[in-house]
DNA sequence: TATTATTAAAGTCAAAGATAGTCAACCAAT
DNA sequence: ATTGGTTGACTATCTTTGACTTTAATAATA
């Protein structure tokens, strides 16, 4: 039987594929309120059938003017890089695996030494060892981080 | 979703773009009557995205004959901007004012786009709203969404 | 002329409004 | 008993509005 959920999905989809395919916005209420659910109800369909392990990525606002966007992974225009995203990233990587991984990338010639620093610098023990559990704080320091990488 | 904010901010960029680039002088109530808006959501568009962090600085003057004077930081002019940016930058730092960051950096040409892509993936909330406080955790969804930066 | 009052701007700040996110409790089907 | 789905209370974030303040130019007055 068809959950509300595989409804919700199956609409989700669908726009996608009309919007002819790879990205939708769309307003939570909205849909909540057209299938006569609650809000957060979107919020499950989305991390249990939209993740990037699903192919698909998420961004969001909240606020006058809030949005939920949609977008498909596009596997085609980096299958290297695709492979690499959903094989050999697990939930757990130490600085070494990282800094191997990034060199890794570097030496196929999927990134170049810019965006290697980039992701040194967003992913090194300085910038993840937050005492405190504060986002902006965090977002900071790799913003920080990001740009002294690209400076030195 | 485009509230009438993100239309005013357009606006301004586009007639500065007309003016040939660097400067324009507006009246704060003239365009709130635009728009038909508080002449404070003018202040709120200015502070949120003309600050010297996004590039530009503002001058104004009250009282009769008053006016609003945007202008332009030219980088590529002054390689101090850097080190703005490096004190602009806070310790806190809301999502929607690293978007905007990111994309005054590509704007002024200091990044490409897929440097800004990586940018935002690293400071998105997605990475950071971690319930756990777990640096490896942290640091493998960082690279995740990196990487899913790249192929979107 | 010097001073004061009036008017015409722009600035500030906090409250209200509009969205979306989180989390834990509850429910239903294996 | 476990897993996956549903709900709602509470939270976080961004935008919009308006009452009150400050400043500058001009007009009126001494």
């Amino acid at each position: 039987m068809a959950t509300i959920s595989d409804v919700i999905e199956s609409f989700l989809k669908e726009l996608i594929r009309q919007s002819q395919g790879q990205a939708v916005e769309i307003q939570r209420n909205e849909i909540a309120k057209h299938f006569d659910c609650a809000p957060s109800q979107i919020n499950y369909v989305l991390t249990t059938r939209f993740s990037v392990q699903h192919g698909y990525t998420i961004e969001s606002q909240r606020g006058g003017g809030g949005y939920i966007k949609i977008m498909r992974l596009r596997p085609e225009r980096n299958p290297s890089v695709h492979q690499i995203l959903m094989e050999e990233i697990r939930d757990n990587v130490t600085k070494t695996q990282a800094v191997r991984l990034i060199r890794a990338l570097q030496e196929q010639n999927l990134i170049n030494d810019r965006e290697a620093r980039l992701m040194r610098a967003a992913t090194s023990d300085v910038v993840l060892a937050s005492p405190l559990n504060n986002r902006d704080y965090m977002r900071s320091r790799i913003l920080k981080a990001m740009l002294s990488a690209l400076i030195h």
